[in-house]
DNA sequence: CTGTTAGCGCTTTCAA
DNA sequence: TTGAAAGCGCTAACAG
């Protein structure tokens, strides 16, 4: 005897004694076939070992059920090294929402606009999830492929749909949490405060959420040795008390921030609390546990996710706005 | 005018004036093709916008092109956050393989055996690399489906074809390296000596580097507390001189002991020498930076990823050791 | 080196 | 609710 082949459709049908067409409905549109054969053919299919092949209904029906998230390549950059930190939290985001579903999920580099170009008529992907693209010349190509398409992580864009963080409800959040604990004279340490949106919208909910402009800002260089330098600066009005609370724009410049203080032998969260933002995996190695915010790329992601599926399967492409939460540790 | 439909290879055949089959021909086997017929092909696949349909293609060929990476659910754990990290580099190192091939990389989730009987039977996959799958009956599962298949980041087993690190290599590294430096007091501080095979061997490469098995060795727990706790244990020869060099067995556990060094007044490198494995990112945010061992997930995966188009295409499976690298900071 | 031909396994009209 | 039939776009013998 050979060994099995693998059954198909057809070995399916005809043991359970239906027709293939039925089969295919079983899978596919289970309500419309009669209960008692649909259980028959399940059955046959269960003892036969058949799965529908993938590549066959995707060739019929003229869809991969794949969804795709496009990356450029790319050389290491800092930033890079800051993103990777969280690249696991995107791939699970996605997955978390994708293995739910019927599509699968697939990772593709895009060098050129051209390899761009390729991914609709090779029908390598019903839907596109651009992450960290931030080539406005990509976007436009992924949306001429006219398939469903969301970007994600990436400056405010009106090419794409996209799902974005609430920068500025950060801001919020970190100001809230400092008036609840009874702090009313903030400061924030950042670093291109124009030129990052990012930290500029940070920095205009923090301000705004105390209604007072006039809030104690140092806008120096990003990253630790920044954070340090930064902290100098206010270290008199620390030791004055005019500063009771700092707000970081970022996590690794707030590692530099807490050294600056315990070199200069200010206790956190006794003589000035701290709240830092991104809640990176960095912050476990500090011997403050800090209060950050969380960006959450988990919930980014897997709001991409399903907006990209709900784009699939009912033709609406929306942006979406993803709040960031308050983890809270000691340094308040 | 209706919106142009997908070109596909009969309309290039057609224009190009040569039969469908070799236009086919041109893609998959190209020496088999006349050169000027091939230039014409080539031309009016382009002006047509032509891209030969990978489903289709996989339908007829019986073979899908996609490599999966295969990752069971998990809930979070502690060494998942430390895998974490890392998992930007899997993925590039897997990518900087397939991205130059002509597979893809698809990700998918497996819960139950039954997820991975499915894969062959629904036509998933060409190959799998297995990803932390810490389950014998799961790896067996792979190995029933009798396609191309390796493990990757997983203690030894003999169910699969594996691509794992050197682990004694690493503590020999560091045993050179202190060597090097003129330092012949070493020391090694590591957790659960017997039951964790990579802290097993690396501690054997290390000792076995000095040919001396009595070099003090604090099994205490991993982990920066536990890290801080076996350091204060070697405190006095520390002090007396006793011991000048510390290799302790990973990343996390040598925050501890820096931390503990620094409490004690105890200066890197000038009255002990450290060397640290796993080289993660929180490295970069200790006040020194500290000498590690790369354990490269990187090349890991890239090398699972070459083996296992090597597999696909020469029908190879075999094993493969990846050697560590040094990566020398300022502790040495 | 090239063309003809026979499907890969499935889905989806259409008609019953 | 079901079955028959017509391909989706491609590749791989085979014969020339």
């Amino acid at each position: 005897m050979p060994p099995p082949a693998r059954p198909t459709r057809d070995d399916v049908a005809e043991l359970a004694g239906v027709s293939t067409a039925t089969v295919s409905r079983a899978y596919n549109n289970p309500e419309s076939v009669a209960e008692h054969k649909r259980s028959v053919i399940f059955a046959v299919a269960k003892k036969l070992g058949y799965v529908p092949d993938e590549m066959a209904s995707a060739l019929r029906r003229g869809k991969t059920g794949i969804i795709a998230l496009l990356e450029k390549s790319r050389i290491e950059t800092a930033s890079d090294r800051f993103l990777s930190t969280l690249y696991a939290d995107v791939i699970r985001g996605l997955k978390s929402v994708i293995d739910q579903s019927k599509y699968r999920l697939s990772l593709i580099t895009v060098k050129s606009i051209d390899d761009i170009k390729v991914l609709k008529s090779g029908k390598f992907c019903d839907a596109v999830i651009a992450h960290d693209l931030q080539d406005n010349e990509m976007l436009k190509a992924i949306r001429a492929l006219k398939i469903p398409a969301v970007c994600a992580f990436r400056e405010d864009n009106t090419i794409l749909p996209q799902v974005r963080l609430d920068e500025e409800y950060g801001g919020k959040l970190a100001a809230e949490c400092f008036l609840a604990s009874g702090r009313t004279k903030p400061a924030h340490i950042t670093g291109q405060l124009t030129t990052i949106k990012s930290c500029y919208h940070r920095h205009k909910g923090f301000v705004e959420a105390y209604g007072s402009p006039a809030i104690k800002t140092v806008d120096g260089e990003l990253g630790i040795n920044g954070g340090y330098e930064s902290t100098l600066k206010l270290l008199s009005d620390i030791k004055n008390g005019h500063i009771d609370s700092i707000f970081v724009v970022n996590d690794i410049t707030a590692v530099g921030v807490l050294q600056a203080l315990q070199a200069n032998g200010i206790s956190v969260p006794r003589d000035v609390s701290i709240i830092a933002h991104d809640n990176l995996p960095i912050l476990d190695t500090l011997p403050v546990r800090l209060t950050s915010i969380d960006i959450s790329f988990r919930k980014i992601y897997s709001t991409a996710a399903k907006q990209i599926i709900g784009n699939m399967e009912n033709g609406l492409a929306m942006e979406t706005i993803v709040k960031p939460e308050i983890v809270k540790g000691d340094s308040v």
